[in-house]
Parts: C-alpha cells; sequence; structure tokens
DNA sequence: ATTGTATATCGTAATATTGCGATATACAAT
DNA sequence: ATTGTATATCGCAATATTACGATATACAAT
C-alpha cells in the first residue's frame, strides 16, 4: 500500500489537504515568512537567510509553486518569487470555514 | 539525509508545521470534519463513514491525538473522541497571523 | 468462562519526503 | 569565447508516511 487513497475523499478535501502539506514543513513557513516580510520579491537571499544547501532551497520553492502558493518570474540573472495572492486567499479562506465550523461550546470529553 | 533540521527553525515555526502536518491528509481532515459536525463525540463510526479500514483509521485518530487536536475518553467499549479546544484555538491564532502578515497590494510578479 | 464488540498495536510492503552533492542551464560581463 | 553568478535538475541515501491484515487488549453481556 502506501498511497492516499484520494478516490474516497471531497474534491475540497484532497485540496485542502495539498495546499497544507506544501506549508507543513518548518523550511517552507520560512520561505513563505520571509516572502512575505521582504514584501518586495526575494530570491536566492533565502539560502543565505536559512541555512539549508541551495538545492534544498530550490527544491521547496518548487513544491511552494507546484501548489500554487507562490508565483516566480526571472528577473535577469536571478529569480523573483512572491504569493500567489489568488491561492493565498482561497487557502485563507478555505482555511477559516474549516476553523468556523467548531464552536466550542460543546465540550464533551 | 531524509529528515527535517529542526534545530535551523524557530519554536513557532517547527509547532506549526506539526500541527499543519497532522491535519495535512484527506483522511484526518474528514475525522476533524465528521467530530466537529456531530458535536457530539464519535468514535468508530468513523470506519464506516470513510471507507478506510479499522486500523488506518486508529492510526490517524493517533496522529490528531498525539499533535493534541484531539483527545479521547474511553466510554464504555467504545472511546469518544473531540476536539481539544485549547490547541485547536492556539493553532487557529497562529494560522491567523501567519496569513495577516500578507497584504496584497505588493503584487509584483 | 465464553462470546461478541470496539479499539489499539504490530509488522510489513508500497510509496513519499527530505536533504544534498554533482551537474546542468541560463544569463551578464569581461 | 571565457568566466562568474544564479537557479534548476538529477540521482541517491536516509527517513517518514500510508494502508492494512493479523493480532492483542478491554469491556459487556450472556
Amino acid at each position: 500500500m502506501g498511497l492516499t487513497k484520494s478516490e474516497i475523499f471531497t474534491e475540497e478535501q484532497n485540496r485542502l489537504s495539498t495546499l497544507l502539506k506544501a506549508i507543513a514543513h518548518p523550511a517552507r513557513i520560512a520561505i513563505l515568512q520571509q516572502i512575505i516580510k521582504s514584501n518586495a520579491c526575494i530570491c536566492g537571499d533565502l539560502v543565505e537567510e536559512l541555512g539549508l544547501a541551495q538545492a534544498t532551497i530550490s527544491q521547496h520553492l518548487k513544491e511552494l509553486k507546484t501548489a500554487g502558493l507562490i508565483q516566480g518570474t526571472i528577473e535577469g540573472v536571478s529569480v523573483c518569487y512572491c504569493i500567489n495572492p489568488i491561492v493565498w486567499k482561497d487557502l485563507e479562506k478555505q482555511l477559516s470555514g474549516f476553523f468556523g465550523t467548531y464552536n466550542l461550546k460543546a465540550d464533551c470529553c
């Protein structure tokens, strides 16, 4: 076995889990925070900021890009990454929906 | 290698990624939604609701419990699971902080 | 004591993730 | 053309995750 049975779940559940999986790594959280912080775009500064090898950072950036959370444009020699506002806002909305369904009254266990 | 270099990152980044990883699976999203929906607690109904084997559900529940997102109390033969409101609210807060730092004005790329 | 029901754990196979050295690609400047 | 700089990709080893059958545990009812 060893592969998630996506057929069983709804589109929404699968999509949300995919986006969350993209964020669920400290390096990728740090990368996103950096991209947001330096509200202009950054690029290979990340390799210095975080203590990971260039190949590793590049791979994490790819995962974030594949998930749609960030976008990159070539800028001469370097590449400029920034948040994809549409996907970002979409995830934020889905999450607030997810958390919003819980009202902590029912404290049963 | 193959193991995350947690030493490099902040406590906050590690904690947030751990909690997100716990949610970042469609089955666990579905389990949490079920637990919230039937605002009283449920238990092995999940095995029927989702189409996964009992052992698999039990394992997912354990992961959610280890992360602290849910708590379980024995109730005769069965076990009653529900959201841990403290951790839940904590995660919600951390996430809103994370998403809140982004203001979409800077659409650079 | 035996049987049934509910849940947890063990062991294992299939697959995915993480990290990085080595190398490739792409462009700018000399 | 050569050199330097910035990123991406390949290939691989170490580790983690996913799913589940087989069992173990725990309690209730007969």
